[in-house]
DNA sequence: ACAATAGTGTCTCTTAGACAATATCGA
DNA sequence: TCGATATTGTCTAAGAGACACTATTGT
Protein backbone atom coordinates (compact mmCIF):
# COMPACT_ATOMS: atom_id res chain seq x y z
CA UNK A 1 0.00 0.00 0.00
CA UNK A 2 0.93 3.68 -0.31
CA UNK A 3 1.53 3.78 3.49
CA UNK A 4 4.71 2.69 2.98
CA UNK A 5 6.13 5.53 0.74
CA UNK A 6 8.01 7.74 2.27
CA UNK A 7 6.99 11.28 1.13
CA UNK A 8 9.81 14.46 1.06
CA UNK A 9 10.54 17.37 -1.11
CA UNK A 10 14.14 17.95 -1.75
CA UNK A 11 15.45 21.82 -3.11
CA UNK A 12 18.21 22.75 -5.29
CA UNK A 13 18.67 26.23 -3.71
CA UNK A 14 21.47 27.89 -6.75
CA UNK A 15 23.33 31.23 -6.44
CA UNK A 16 25.79 33.00 -7.42
CA UNK A 17 28.75 33.73 -5.67
CA UNK A 18 32.29 34.97 -6.56
CA UNK A 19 31.44 34.66 -10.48
CA UNK A 20 30.43 31.01 -10.84
CA UNK A 21 27.21 29.19 -9.69
CA UNK A 22 26.95 27.51 -6.06
CA UNK A 23 24.42 25.03 -4.73
CA UNK A 24 23.49 25.46 -0.77
CA UNK A 25 24.26 22.00 0.86
CA UNK A 26 23.36 21.60 4.90
CA UNK A 27 24.63 19.13 7.07
CA UNK A 28 21.78 16.57 7.58
CA UNK A 29 21.14 16.51 11.30
CA UNK A 30 18.95 12.94 11.26
CA UNK A 31 19.86 9.19 10.35
CA UNK A 32 20.28 8.54 7.97
CA UNK A 33 23.61 9.93 6.57
CA UNK A 34 23.67 12.37 9.87
CA UNK A 35 26.29 14.94 9.62
CA UNK A 36 26.97 14.88 5.58
CA UNK A 37 25.90 16.89 3.19
CA UNK A 38 23.10 17.06 1.48
CA UNK A 39 20.67 19.17 -0.40
CA UNK A 40 18.21 21.28 1.99
CA UNK A 41 14.55 18.75 1.97
CA UNK A 42 12.51 17.13 4.73
CA UNK A 43 9.47 14.93 4.86
CA UNK A 44 5.97 16.24 3.16
CA UNK A 45 3.48 17.40 6.17
CA UNK A 46 -0.05 17.31 5.07
CA UNK A 47 -1.19 18.88 8.19
CA UNK A 48 1.34 21.76 7.73
CA UNK A 49 1.56 22.17 3.78
CA UNK A 50 -0.78 22.72 1.13
CA UNK A 51 0.70 21.10 -1.27
CA UNK A 52 4.44 20.17 -2.61
CA UNK A 53 5.42 23.25 -3.31
CA UNK A 54 4.54 25.26 -0.13
CA UNK A 55 6.66 22.31 1.40
CA UNK A 56 9.83 23.57 -0.34
CA UNK A 57 9.06 26.62 0.32
CA UNK A 58 9.08 25.08 4.32
CA UNK A 59 12.41 23.50 3.72
CA UNK A 60 13.89 27.22 2.04
CA UNK A 61 12.38 29.13 4.97
CA UNK A 62 13.29 26.64 8.19
CA UNK A 63 16.60 25.77 6.92
CA UNK A 64 18.24 28.16 4.71
CA UNK A 65 15.93 31.11 5.59
CA UNK A 66 14.64 32.90 2.28
CA UNK A 67 11.40 33.29 1.19
CA UNK A 68 9.78 33.77 -2.07
CA UNK A 69 12.72 33.00 -4.54
CA UNK A 70 11.93 31.97 -8.02
CA UNK A 71 10.43 28.09 -7.22
CA UNK A 72 9.53 25.73 -9.62
CA UNK A 73 9.01 21.89 -10.22
CA UNK A 74 11.96 19.92 -11.57
CA UNK A 75 10.58 16.55 -11.13
CA UNK A 76 9.93 13.33 -8.86
CA UNK A 77 12.41 10.93 -8.08
CA UNK A 78 11.44 7.78 -6.45
CA UNK A 79 12.27 3.92 -6.19
CA UNK A 80 13.12 1.58 -3.76
CA UNK A 81 16.93 1.75 -3.60
CA UNK A 82 17.70 5.84 -3.18
CA UNK A 83 16.71 5.93 0.37
CA UNK A 84 17.82 3.06 2.84
CA UNK A 85 14.71 2.86 4.63
CA UNK A 86 12.42 1.55 2.35
CA UNK A 87 10.52 2.72 -1.30
CA UNK A 88 10.73 6.60 -0.95
CA UNK A 89 9.95 9.51 -3.09
CA UNK A 90 10.74 13.09 -3.37
CA UNK A 91 9.43 15.72 -5.20
CA UNK A 92 12.63 18.14 -6.15
CA UNK A 93 12.22 21.55 -6.48
CA UNK A 94 15.28 24.11 -7.62
CA UNK A 95 15.30 27.64 -6.48
CA UNK A 96 17.26 30.66 -7.70
CA UNK A 97 18.32 33.30 -5.56
CA UNK A 98 21.05 36.52 -5.76
CA UNK A 99 23.98 35.54 -3.90
CA UNK A 100 23.08 38.78 -1.71
CA UNK A 101 19.82 36.82 -0.18
CA UNK A 102 21.84 33.91 0.91
CA UNK A 103 24.85 35.91 2.47
CA UNK A 104 22.33 37.52 4.41
CA UNK A 105 20.15 34.71 5.45
CA UNK A 106 22.66 34.66 8.60
CA UNK A 107 22.54 30.45 8.71
CA UNK A 108 26.04 29.48 8.97
CA UNK A 109 25.27 25.86 8.18
CA UNK A 110 24.82 26.70 4.33
CA UNK A 111 27.70 25.64 2.51
CA UNK A 112 28.38 27.04 -0.94
CA UNK A 113 29.38 24.59 -3.18
CA UNK A 114 30.61 24.64 -7.01
CA UNK A 115 27.21 23.77 -8.42
CA UNK A 116 29.15 21.73 -11.49
CA UNK A 117 31.45 20.01 -9.22
CA UNK A 118 29.21 18.01 -7.32
CA UNK A 119 30.54 14.05 -7.42
CA UNK A 120 28.38 12.42 -4.44
CA UNK A 121 25.57 13.54 -2.44
CA UNK A 122 23.61 11.50 -0.08
CA UNK A 123 20.59 9.42 -1.56
CA UNK A 124 20.57 10.59 -5.30
CA UNK A 125 20.68 14.39 -4.62
CA UNK A 126 23.99 14.46 -6.78
CA UNK A 127 21.13 13.08 -9.87
CA UNK A 128 18.87 15.76 -8.93
CA UNK A 129 21.67 18.72 -8.86
CA UNK A 130 22.77 17.32 -12.22
CA UNK A 131 18.83 17.37 -13.31
CA UNK A 132 18.69 21.08 -12.09
CA UNK A 133 21.62 22.67 -13.88
CA UNK A 134 20.50 20.43 -16.84
CA UNK A 135 16.86 22.40 -16.81
CA UNK A 136 18.41 25.92 -15.66
CA UNK A 137 21.04 25.74 -18.16
CA UNK A 138 18.21 24.46 -20.83
CA UNK A 139 15.56 27.06 -20.06
CA UNK A 140 18.53 29.74 -19.83
CA UNK A 141 19.43 30.46 -23.63
CA UNK A 142 15.84 31.70 -24.25
CA UNK A 143 13.75 32.48 -21.13
CA UNK A 144 14.13 35.25 -18.82
CA UNK A 145 15.09 32.56 -15.99
CA UNK A 146 18.65 33.91 -14.92
CA UNK A 147 17.38 37.45 -13.84
CA UNK A 148 16.25 35.67 -10.52
CA UNK A 149 20.18 35.14 -9.68
CA UNK A 150 20.44 39.23 -9.47
CA UNK A 151 19.26 41.50 -7.21
CA UNK A 152 16.66 44.12 -7.31
CA UNK A 153 18.19 45.93 -9.79
CA UNK A 154 21.25 45.40 -12.05
CA UNK A 155 22.88 47.03 -15.35
CA UNK A 156 22.47 45.06 -18.70
CA UNK A 157 26.37 44.25 -18.16
CA UNK A 158 25.81 42.26 -14.88
CA UNK A 159 22.97 40.62 -16.22
CA UNK A 160 24.66 39.13 -19.23
CA UNK A 161 27.69 37.99 -17.17
CA UNK A 162 25.11 36.06 -14.97
CA UNK A 163 24.35 34.37 -18.21
CA UNK A 164 27.47 33.89 -19.47
CA UNK A 165 28.50 32.23 -16.06
CA UNK A 166 25.37 30.13 -16.51
CA UNK A 167 25.46 29.09 -20.11
CA UNK A 168 29.59 28.63 -20.01
CA UNK A 169 29.95 30.44 -22.99
CA UNK A 170 30.44 34.18 -23.87
CA UNK A 171 27.37 35.97 -25.54
CA UNK A 172 27.39 38.38 -28.31
CA UNK A 173 26.17 41.97 -26.87
CA UNK A 174 24.41 43.70 -29.32
CA UNK A 175 21.99 39.86 -29.76
CA UNK A 176 21.72 39.86 -25.69
CA UNK A 177 20.51 43.00 -25.86
CA UNK A 178 18.42 42.78 -28.94
CA UNK A 179 16.83 39.91 -26.96
CA UNK A 180 16.16 41.36 -23.77
CA UNK A 181 14.31 43.91 -25.29
CA UNK A 182 12.46 41.43 -27.03
CA UNK A 183 11.43 39.50 -23.85
CA UNK A 184 10.20 43.38 -22.75
CA UNK A 185 10.52 41.90 -19.38
CA UNK A 186 12.75 44.90 -17.81
CA UNK A 187 12.37 48.23 -17.83
CA UNK A 188 15.02 51.26 -16.95
CA UNK A 189 15.08 52.61 -13.38
CA UNK A 190 14.68 56.91 -14.61
CA UNK A 191 18.11 58.30 -13.48
CA UNK A 192 19.81 55.30 -11.76
CA UNK A 193 23.05 54.46 -13.02
CA UNK A 194 26.08 52.46 -11.71
CA UNK A 195 28.57 55.33 -11.52
CA UNK A 196 31.57 55.28 -8.93
CA UNK A 197 34.54 53.56 -11.70
CA UNK A 198 36.21 55.37 -14.15
CA UNK A 199 34.11 55.24 -17.10
CA UNK A 200 30.51 55.61 -18.51
CA UNK A 201 28.30 54.64 -16.08
CA UNK A 202 25.38 51.70 -16.71
CA UNK A 203 21.80 52.06 -16.62
CA UNK A 204 20.17 50.11 -13.71
CA UNK A 205 17.49 48.21 -14.49
CA UNK A 206 15.00 46.26 -12.91
CA UNK A 207 12.10 43.33 -13.41
CA UNK A 208 9.00 44.78 -14.91
CA UNK A 209 6.03 44.55 -11.95
CA UNK A 210 4.14 41.45 -13.35
CA UNK A 211 7.58 39.39 -13.73
CA UNK A 212 8.56 40.60 -9.77
CA UNK A 213 8.46 37.48 -7.47
CA UNK A 214 7.58 39.11 -3.81
CA UNK A 215 6.18 37.34 -0.94
CA UNK A 216 3.24 35.67 -2.94
CA UNK A 217 3.70 31.99 -3.58
CA UNK A 218 0.33 31.33 -5.39
CA UNK A 219 1.22 32.13 -9.19
CA UNK A 220 3.55 29.79 -10.50
CA UNK A 221 4.82 28.10 -13.25
CA UNK A 222 4.60 31.01 -15.94
CA UNK A 223 7.75 31.53 -17.16
CA UNK A 224 8.04 34.95 -19.57
CA UNK A 225 9.31 33.88 -22.78
CA UNK B 1 3.62 11.98 9.13
CA UNK B 2 4.40 11.13 5.53
CA UNK B 3 2.23 7.64 5.82
CA UNK B 4 -1.05 9.96 5.13
CA UNK B 5 -0.28 10.79 1.98
CA UNK B 6 -1.99 9.31 -1.36
CA UNK B 7 0.53 8.23 -3.57
CA UNK B 8 -0.76 7.58 -6.98
CA UNK B 9 0.48 7.79 -10.50
CA UNK B 10 -1.60 8.75 -13.77
CA UNK B 11 -0.73 8.98 -17.02
CA UNK B 12 -2.26 10.90 -20.18
CA UNK B 13 -2.55 8.85 -23.61
CA UNK B 14 -2.13 10.85 -26.24
CA UNK B 15 -3.00 9.11 -29.93
CA UNK B 16 -4.12 10.51 -32.95
CA UNK B 17 -7.78 9.36 -34.51
CA UNK B 18 -9.69 10.91 -36.88
CA UNK B 19 -6.56 13.42 -37.45
CA UNK B 20 -6.92 14.83 -34.30
CA UNK B 21 -5.30 14.34 -31.14
CA UNK B 22 -7.20 12.33 -28.07
CA UNK B 23 -6.39 11.57 -24.95
CA UNK B 24 -7.29 8.30 -23.52
CA UNK B 25 -9.95 7.69 -20.25
CA UNK B 26 -11.36 5.07 -18.77
CA UNK B 27 -14.50 4.75 -16.32
CA UNK B 28 -12.97 4.70 -12.78
CA UNK B 29 -14.07 1.09 -11.05
CA UNK B 30 -13.37 2.37 -7.23
CA UNK B 31 -15.30 5.05 -5.49
CA UNK B 32 -14.23 8.27 -5.09
CA UNK B 33 -16.02 9.23 -8.47
CA UNK B 34 -17.25 5.34 -9.61
CA UNK B 35 -17.96 4.89 -13.16
CA UNK B 36 -16.94 8.54 -13.93
CA UNK B 37 -14.68 8.68 -16.95
CA UNK B 38 -10.71 9.79 -15.60
CA UNK B 39 -7.00 9.07 -16.53
CA UNK B 40 -5.99 5.65 -16.35
CA UNK B 41 -4.13 5.80 -12.92
CA UNK B 42 -3.58 4.03 -9.90
CA UNK B 43 -2.04 3.54 -6.19
CA UNK B 44 2.14 3.10 -6.27
CA UNK B 45 2.91 -0.48 -5.52
CA UNK B 46 5.82 -0.20 -3.50
CA UNK B 47 6.24 -3.47 -4.07
CA UNK B 48 5.92 -4.35 -7.17
CA UNK B 49 7.19 -0.85 -8.84
CA UNK B 50 10.54 -0.55 -9.15
CA UNK B 51 9.94 3.48 -9.78
CA UNK B 52 6.86 5.74 -10.39
CA UNK B 53 8.11 5.11 -14.10
CA UNK B 54 7.55 1.33 -13.82
CA UNK B 55 3.77 1.91 -11.51
CA UNK B 56 3.06 4.28 -15.38
CA UNK B 57 3.83 1.49 -17.62
CA UNK B 58 2.02 -0.97 -15.34
CA UNK B 59 -0.80 1.31 -15.33
CA UNK B 60 -0.60 1.81 -19.31
CA UNK B 61 -0.35 -2.17 -19.23
CA UNK B 62 -3.39 -3.27 -16.90
CA UNK B 63 -5.60 -0.97 -17.96
CA UNK B 64 -5.16 -0.17 -21.51
CA UNK B 65 -3.37 -2.83 -22.77
CA UNK B 66 -0.71 -1.44 -24.20
CA UNK B 67 3.19 -1.79 -23.76
CA UNK B 68 6.63 0.61 -23.58
CA UNK B 69 5.31 3.57 -25.10
CA UNK B 70 7.22 6.55 -25.12
CA UNK B 71 6.88 7.93 -21.50
CA UNK B 72 8.14 10.91 -19.88
CA UNK B 73 7.04 12.41 -16.43
CA UNK B 74 4.93 15.12 -16.55
CA UNK B 75 5.07 16.44 -13.08
CA UNK B 76 3.54 15.90 -9.69
CA UNK B 77 0.07 17.55 -8.62
CA UNK B 78 -0.35 17.66 -5.27
CA UNK B 79 -2.39 19.01 -2.34
CA UNK B 80 -5.54 18.58 -0.08
CA UNK B 81 -8.13 19.48 -2.37
CA UNK B 82 -7.41 17.46 -5.34
CA UNK B 83 -8.69 13.89 -3.66
CA UNK B 84 -11.95 14.03 -1.48
CA UNK B 85 -10.05 11.38 1.20
CA UNK B 86 -7.68 13.26 2.06
CA UNK B 87 -4.30 15.22 1.25
CA UNK B 88 -2.93 13.09 -2.04
CA UNK B 89 -0.43 13.59 -4.77
CA UNK B 90 -0.35 12.34 -7.90
CA UNK B 91 3.14 11.87 -10.24
CA UNK B 92 2.30 11.92 -13.60
CA UNK B 93 3.28 11.15 -16.93
CA UNK B 94 2.52 11.49 -20.44
CA UNK B 95 2.45 8.57 -22.95
CA UNK B 96 2.26 9.18 -26.87
CA UNK B 97 0.83 5.91 -28.94
CA UNK B 98 0.12 5.75 -32.74
CA UNK B 99 -3.77 5.34 -33.25
CA UNK B 100 -3.19 1.67 -34.43
CA UNK B 101 -1.79 0.66 -31.50
CA UNK B 102 -4.55 1.93 -29.29
CA UNK B 103 -7.63 0.50 -31.78
CA UNK B 104 -5.52 -2.99 -31.83
CA UNK B 105 -5.60 -3.11 -27.96
CA UNK B 106 -8.79 -4.53 -27.80
CA UNK B 107 -9.53 -2.52 -24.21
CA UNK B 108 -13.39 -1.62 -25.19
CA UNK B 109 -13.53 0.48 -21.98
CA UNK B 110 -11.06 3.47 -23.30
CA UNK B 111 -12.78 6.20 -24.61
CA UNK B 112 -11.24 8.74 -26.70
CA UNK B 113 -11.84 12.20 -25.99
CA UNK B 114 -10.90 15.17 -28.04
CA UNK B 115 -7.87 16.48 -25.99
CA UNK B 116 -8.71 19.93 -26.63
CA UNK B 117 -12.20 19.82 -25.52
CA UNK B 118 -11.82 18.25 -22.02
CA UNK B 119 -13.68 20.53 -19.74
CA UNK B 120 -13.65 18.58 -16.18
CA UNK B 121 -12.58 15.28 -15.54
CA UNK B 122 -12.92 14.04 -11.57
CA UNK B 123 -9.86 15.07 -9.44
CA UNK B 124 -7.22 17.33 -10.93
CA UNK B 125 -6.88 15.24 -14.19
CA UNK B 126 -8.51 18.46 -16.28
CA UNK B 127 -5.39 20.24 -14.94
CA UNK B 128 -2.65 17.50 -15.67
CA UNK B 129 -4.21 16.79 -19.19
CA UNK B 130 -3.84 20.52 -19.97
CA UNK B 131 -0.49 20.40 -18.97
CA UNK B 132 0.58 17.45 -20.81
CA UNK B 133 -0.89 19.38 -24.11
CA UNK B 134 1.03 22.22 -23.36
CA UNK B 135 4.24 19.96 -22.65
CA UNK B 136 3.65 17.76 -26.00
CA UNK B 137 2.96 21.11 -27.87
CA UNK B 138 6.73 23.60 -26.36
CA UNK B 139 8.28 20.44 -27.05
CA UNK B 140 7.07 19.59 -30.65
CA UNK B 141 7.88 22.78 -32.61
CA UNK B 142 11.87 21.91 -31.61
CA UNK B 143 11.97 17.81 -31.56
CA UNK B 144 11.55 14.66 -32.66
CA UNK B 145 8.28 13.95 -30.22
CA UNK B 146 6.14 13.82 -33.29
CA UNK B 147 7.09 10.56 -34.26
CA UNK B 148 5.89 8.48 -31.50
CA UNK B 149 2.65 8.71 -32.35
CA UNK B 150 2.96 7.43 -35.54
CA UNK B 151 3.60 4.03 -36.70
CA UNK B 152 6.63 1.78 -37.14
CA UNK B 153 7.04 3.69 -41.21
CA UNK B 154 5.41 6.44 -42.23
CA UNK B 155 6.26 9.09 -45.28
CA UNK B 156 7.64 12.57 -44.67
CA UNK B 157 3.89 13.97 -45.68
CA UNK B 158 2.30 11.51 -43.29
CA UNK B 159 4.46 13.11 -40.61
CA UNK B 160 4.36 16.49 -41.44
CA UNK B 161 0.42 16.30 -40.91
CA UNK B 162 1.22 14.98 -37.66
CA UNK B 163 3.33 18.16 -36.72
CA UNK B 164 0.33 20.22 -38.20
CA UNK B 165 -2.08 18.73 -35.59
CA UNK B 166 -0.46 18.89 -32.99
CA UNK B 167 0.65 23.02 -33.19
CA UNK B 168 -2.52 23.69 -35.08
CA UNK B 169 -0.96 25.26 -37.78
CA UNK B 170 0.05 24.59 -40.92
CA UNK B 171 4.32 24.31 -41.58
CA UNK B 172 6.69 25.36 -44.38
CA UNK B 173 7.31 21.90 -46.13
CA UNK B 174 11.20 22.74 -47.61
CA UNK B 175 11.68 24.31 -43.30
CA UNK B 176 10.06 20.64 -42.30
CA UNK B 177 11.95 18.56 -44.24
CA UNK B 178 15.26 20.60 -43.49
CA UNK B 179 14.59 20.22 -39.68
CA UNK B 180 14.20 16.68 -40.32
CA UNK B 181 17.11 15.82 -41.92
CA UNK B 182 19.11 18.06 -39.60
CA UNK B 183 17.92 16.25 -36.74
CA UNK B 184 18.96 13.00 -38.00
CA UNK B 185 16.71 10.87 -36.66
CA UNK B 186 14.83 9.40 -39.49
CA UNK B 187 16.11 6.83 -42.36
CA UNK B 188 14.51 5.61 -45.15
CA UNK B 189 13.44 2.31 -45.53
CA UNK B 190 15.67 1.22 -49.23
CA UNK B 191 13.14 0.78 -51.74
CA UNK B 192 10.27 0.91 -49.56
CA UNK B 193 7.61 3.66 -50.89
CA UNK B 194 3.85 4.34 -50.14
CA UNK B 195 2.25 3.49 -53.54
CA UNK B 196 -1.21 2.42 -54.68
CA UNK B 197 -2.62 6.01 -55.06
CA UNK B 198 -2.93 7.96 -58.47
CA UNK B 199 0.50 10.27 -57.78
CA UNK B 200 4.13 9.98 -57.30
CA UNK B 201 4.03 7.50 -54.00
CA UNK B 202 6.46 8.91 -50.83
CA UNK B 203 9.18 7.30 -49.39
CA UNK B 204 8.77 5.73 -46.55
CA UNK B 205 10.92 6.31 -43.67
CA UNK B 206 11.48 4.78 -39.89
CA UNK B 207 13.26 6.06 -36.79
CA UNK B 208 16.89 4.85 -36.50
CA UNK B 209 17.51 2.63 -34.58
CA UNK B 210 19.07 4.34 -31.88
CA UNK B 211 15.84 6.42 -31.19
CA UNK B 212 13.38 3.55 -31.32
CA UNK B 213 11.25 2.41 -28.88
CA UNK B 214 9.82 -1.33 -28.76
CA UNK B 215 5.90 -0.52 -29.03
CA UNK B 216 3.74 -3.45 -28.84
CA UNK B 217 0.77 -4.87 -27.24
CA UNK B 218 0.46 -6.85 -24.14
CA UNK B 219 -0.80 -10.67 -24.59
CA UNK B 220 -4.15 -10.58 -24.32
CA UNK B 221 -5.72 -12.73 -21.16
CA UNK B 222 -3.21 -11.02 -19.02
CA UNK B 223 -6.29 -8.01 -17.25
CA UNK B 224 -5.39 -7.82 -13.23
CA UNK B 225 -7.94 -5.14 -13.98
C1' DA C 1 43.38 64.26 -22.75
C1' DC C 2 43.25 59.24 -21.56
C1' DA C 3 41.70 54.82 -20.06
C1' DA C 4 37.96 52.06 -19.54
C1' DT C 5 33.50 50.42 -20.07
C1' DA C 6 28.49 51.51 -21.82
C1' DG C 7 25.61 51.75 -25.59
C1' DT C 8 24.49 51.89 -30.82
C1' DG C 9 24.80 51.47 -36.05
C1' DT C 10 25.60 48.57 -39.64
C1' DC C 11 27.37 44.82 -42.34
C1' DT C 12 27.52 39.99 -43.25
C1' DC C 13 26.26 35.36 -42.75
C1' DT C 14 23.11 31.90 -41.48
C1' DT C 15 18.58 30.16 -41.45
C1' DA C 16 13.46 30.03 -42.28
C1' DG C 17 9.71 30.62 -45.47
C1' DA C 18 7.67 31.48 -50.26
C1' DC C 19 7.45 29.95 -54.71
C1' DA C 20 7.90 27.21 -58.30
C1' DA C 21 10.01 23.65 -61.18
C1' DT C 22 10.62 18.78 -61.72
C1' DA C 23 9.44 13.70 -60.73
C1' DT C 24 6.48 9.71 -60.66
C1' DC C 25 2.65 7.31 -59.97
C1' DG C 26 -2.54 5.42 -61.57
C1' DA C 27 -6.12 6.22 -64.64
C1' DT D 1 -1.53 12.50 -71.62
C1' DC D 2 -3.73 14.18 -67.28
C1' DG D 3 -4.46 14.79 -62.46
C1' DA D 4 -2.51 14.42 -58.22
C1' DT D 5 0.97 14.47 -54.84
C1' DA D 6 6.21 13.93 -53.77
C1' DT D 7 10.54 15.95 -53.90
C1' DT D 8 13.94 19.40 -54.88
C1' DG D 9 16.00 24.04 -56.34
C1' DT D 10 16.28 28.71 -55.58
C1' DC D 11 15.01 33.32 -54.30
C1' DT D 12 13.94 36.40 -50.52
C1' DA D 13 13.24 37.93 -45.88
C1' DA D 14 14.25 37.78 -41.11
C1' DG D 15 17.37 37.04 -37.43
C1' DA D 16 22.02 36.38 -35.17
C1' DG D 17 26.74 37.56 -34.66
C1' DA D 18 31.03 40.42 -35.84
C1' DC D 19 32.92 44.75 -35.87
C1' DA D 20 33.57 49.20 -35.16
C1' DC D 21 32.01 53.65 -33.88
C1' DT D 22 30.19 56.96 -30.50
C1' DA D 23 29.17 58.26 -25.43
C1' DT D 24 30.34 59.21 -20.71
C1' DT D 25 32.48 58.75 -16.66
C1' DG D 26 36.99 59.30 -13.16
C1' DT D 27 41.72 60.38 -13.08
Amino acid sequence: MSSKIICSVDVVLLTLSNSSLKVALLERDHDPFRGVLALPGGFIHPDEDQDTEAAAARMLRDKAGIQSPYLEQLGTFSGRGRDPRGWSLSVSYYALVPGAVVQASERPGIVLHPADDVDWLPFDHAQIVRAALTRVRDKSSYSSLPVYLCGDTFTLPELQTVYEILLGEPINKVSFRRKMDELEILEPIPGAQKAGKAHRPAQLYRLRKQFRRKLSLTDRGINPG
